[in-house]
DNA sequence: AAATATTTGTACGTATGTATG
DNA sequence: GCATACATACGTACAAATATT
């Protein structure tokens, strides 16, 4: 209990949130490829390890699946089911 | 399949196996507490992040869990069997 | 087929923040 | 309040896997 704070706290789990929210909305569809790790550290103002650790976030959440030397893929819209561990 | 190449390529991995057999072999007991990072880090010659990355790999393990402020403790003496994900 | 570019992975160092004792 | 210890965040460099030319 107790887990996920009201307020994302740190920036890495903000930047998640941003992701996911495009991901929910439909913005980034399944099978869509995120911008690469450097570009979103730009495009948010925070550095690549923020991004991996947001990303990182995404892939808990099975938002996402990473291939190294390809990208982040968008592989599901929504969180399933809370993952209660 | 094809998990765990037989040879542990990188330093965490090579680290966290390491700890790993302290615990297997005994001379780690279930509620003992590891070294610190920076000990660790010292005493194998790796960075602090490196130790991270290690005992990240022994929580997924399930062989310890790490407190804030407190320290990584050892919970278990051997791996569950295959979490398989 | 081969070389190059792109992208993620690993590893290092450092500084600061947060929680515990 | 202070000391200790883990957590987050920045930066940098190079390696490895993939994609492109």
């Amino acid at each position: 209990m107790d887990d996920e704070p009201v307020l994302p706290l740190y920036a890495y789990e903000r930047l998640a949130d941003t992701i996911e929210g495009e991901i929910t909305s439909g913005r980034l569809v399944v099978g869509a490829r995120l911008a690469a790790e450097y570009e979103l550290a730009e495009i948010h103002q925070v550095s690549r390890n923020t991004v991996r650790s947001a990303v990182e976030l995404l892939r808990e959440r099975g938002l996402v699946a990473t291939k190294q030397g390809a990208g982040t893929y968008v592989i599901r819209s929504r969180r399933p089911d809370t993952p209660r561990e």
